[in-house]
DNA sequence: CGATAAACGAGACGGTACGTCTGGTCTTGTG
DNA sequence: CACAAGACCAGACGTACCGTCTCGTTTATCG
């Protein structure tokens, strides 16, 4: 008996979106959030979080995760290609923004400890990755892309450069760019 | 008058390496890895540390980096295509070995800390860099591959799969991988 | 209306001296003793100890001051005096053991509730200070003791030393030294 | 090199005394003084505290008792008993006022650990168990003592009783009780 | 050659946050 | 409806580092 308090539970969760967005002056830092403060700020004592959550990172997880994967949805309608083309058109216009940076230091948290990185990826990656895939598949189906390549290999090709600028910056993360990394990958770079 | 103490410097960029290299159980750790540390192991004062460098991630890339690029070198011979090859071979080898948890590590600080990511691009990337665009510009050349495609296109193309790989650990990285990414990218996915 | 279980107010009163007894290695030690293991110990609620004790040390008294009291009975035979070297005695051997210590600290947690202190003055003390009250009267009468001297401070005159020796440690406590203290206190200590 | 800081020093001891004297509602509590809370006052790191005292008491102590001790000095001048008995007047009423229960605290946190009790002993008994000693033995060649008896049983038949009322709280403590109590002892109780 | 000024080791300092623990209260469901 | 079970808030514990700041003490030019 003795059950899990719902309150609790949402207080830590809505403590933690509010610290993230609305404390700056700086950007977006995961690093100055401290389970100290998310406890103040919640209202919750601190043996409430280490009860439920086994690191800050989880806590940032299941505060912003769920959320954000709606945010960038995969839509099915159409050409798979354009399908594609749209979601990752999404995804760079989400990381170009402050939700970006903060993705990226997520990504950064799980550097540094296997089964944060492991519930990442389950929470962040696995459904997109499964969506891409029959998607990869259908426009292959549709004679779009070769079947010759192994599907997570082509997921790799799209989805790869699009992280690569937001952990390194080194260039525009817009619709512009990724359809020009999407043209590139389709029609290749040999001659 | 009075100058920087060689030694002192010397000591600080041992005791980081040796910091890292030999006092797992777990593997390395840039987390755990401490200024204060730093100095107790070099037998050096903090301020010393704290005089010269901006931040423990300084540190570390001036302990590492230097010997890391060295150690994953582009050569220049043959056609362009095939040293392109190797190269992203020989990153693959490192980066499945424990450095490259160090480096994933390091672009991890970086994501909290412009200034660092901006340290780390010139010393980490941007050499790099500007072989791969000569490397490409060559392969150009020698008819290997398109020129109506921008060459950090291409350089992306080639080189954000490992990135993405050794972050989200989801795949192995080996100079079979490598060259599949290679044979995608040259043929293209499209139809 | 539901009533007192008279199993738990057994089961607290039972774990609570296991605890005391068995638990060291060290010696005995009230400020270990928490609310919370005796909870544990014994099967029984936090919320069942708080509604019937008002704090530890009175669950403490509860489960082990009669029974000491017991231990150290005042008799009644031969001359008065006989019978107050002999109790002195008995106090003074049970406080040179581990029971001492435990008397020493319960009479430190009493220093910072006054409610607990008048508790354990009336359970620990009242009764043998009426005894040694009735037993210096005989002894006066018995021509033992001068019959100018306030009884409650012939009691104090003879109690006081154990206890400071009990609580600062500054001499043994066995027959010899009550004896003693007894001779100095009947001949007086002026000349 | 690097040396203590005596302002540290004196705002931890002084915020140690502000805290026990000022902040009640309820009467002075060594229990519910904290290190944090010192720290917070005084405006000094809890590490500073850890780094120089051993504990919460070995603080209070230092606060506290030397203040303490000159508070109620044995003055040397006249009849030897005569200035015990205002040795023993000034002790009563200095405890019978709120330090009174701040020593009965002390003596009490002394009872779980043998370390302060035996500082508490060395700083707060000893220097005037020593000049109680030399007073008895100026009133044994006074002619006032006996010289049969211990000095030591004698200096304990005089203070017992006080510490006895302060801690167990039996009787008013004043120079008219502790008269009596010299009194008494001088001439024994016994006929 | 000193003088002198910077760099150095040592380490204390005010802080922040950690992760653990206990105390006392509240809540939920069972017997 | 008293109880066991145990979650909850509160906040102290002692530790680890942070980055800043003296202290004396080298050291290496430069007057």
């Amino acid at each position: 008996m003795a059950v899990r308090s719902e309150a609790s539970r949402k207080a830590v969760l809505q403590a933690t979106m509010e610290l993230l967005n609305d404390t700056p002056p700086g950007p977006v830092s995961l690093q100055k959030l401290s389970i100290e403060g998310i406890a103040k700020h919640a209202g919750v004592s601190k043996m409430t979080i280490y009860r439920w959550w086994p690191s800050k990172t989880a806590v940032v997880i299941d505060s912003f995760l769920d959320n954000h994967v709606a945010q960038t949805p995969i839509h099915d309608e159409g050409p798979a290609i354009d399908a594609l083309r749209a979601h990752l058109a999404s995804l760079a216009r989400v990381y170009s923004g402050p939700e970006g940076r903060l993705i990226a230091q997520l990504i950064a948290e799980c550097q540094h400890d296997p089964a944060t990185l492991e519930e990442f990826k389950q929470r962040f990656w696995k459904g997109r990755a499964d969506a891409a895939r029959l998607l990869i598949e259908r426009a292959v189906a549709e004679g779009a892309v070769r079947d010759d390549i192994d599907p997570d290999v082509v997921a790799e090709m799209l989805y790869a450069p699009i992280y690569f600028r937001l952990l390194f910056q080194t260039g525009d993360l817009d619709e512009e760019a990724t359809d020009a990394m999407v043209d590139a990958a389709l029609k290749g770079i040999g001659r």
